[in-house]
DNA sequence: TAAGGGTTGACAC
DNA sequence: GTGTCAACCCTTA
């Protein structure tokens, strides 16, 4: 299987992005180039080739650029392939991706809007979000005003929250 | 099948 | 205010 990807840089680190045929398949973040080489290897032991073609990306690194310039971006009109996740899974990140730019939501309110009582359910799913920034998860709080977590790490959630503005 | 998880709410101190 | 615990329910090993 051959698979696009490219990467993207910005003050905090690197964006490696992930395409196939049905859309963009994974957005992850890791803090320098160098640790881009491991990840390469993994996807080469599973007999997957990566490309990169960075012309194939144009339209996310528009919106990325613009989106670290702190502009408020809509990421919705991307294709996102949400096919590796569960049915659970699914709903909460579709959830997730409809949170508007500069606002904020709890795990609770999240639950609420998938009709779901299992609040840590929820921060499992965000946990497993393979689209960082374009299914912001890092616009999800605890109830009492507590960051919560964040996969790539609280630093950076701290930073994407203070780009768009959000006051904590 | 059991354990663990990016949580919450209730209760006791 | 802080700590503890049960409950929610999905995912993973």
């Amino acid at each position: 299987m051959t698979l696009l990807h490219t990467f993207i840089t910005f003050e905090k680190g690197c964006l490696f992005l992930i395409k196939n045929k049905k859309g963009l398949q994974k957005i992850t973040y890791v803090k320098n180039q160098n640790l881009l080489e491991p990840i390469l290897d993994q996807y080469k032991k599973s007999n997957i080739s990566l490309l990169p073609d960075a012309k194939a990306f144009k339209q996310e690194k528009e919106l990325f650029r613009h989106y670290f310039q702190g502009d408020p971006v809509d990421f919705s009109s991307l294709r996102l392939d949400f096919s590796e996740g569960t049915l659970f899974q699914k709903k909460v990140w579709r959830a997730t991706q409809e949170i508007p730019y500069g606002r904020l939501e709890t795990y609770k309110s999240l639950a609420h809007k998938i009709n779901h009582k299992g609040y840590r359910s929820v921060g499992g799913a965000l946990g497993k979000n393979p689209f960082l920034i374009a299914v912001p998860c890092h616009r999800v709080i605890r109830t009492n005003g507590d960051l919560g977590g964040f996969g790539a790490g609280l630093g950076l959630k701290k930073y994407l929250l203070r780009l768009e503005s959000i006051s904590l």
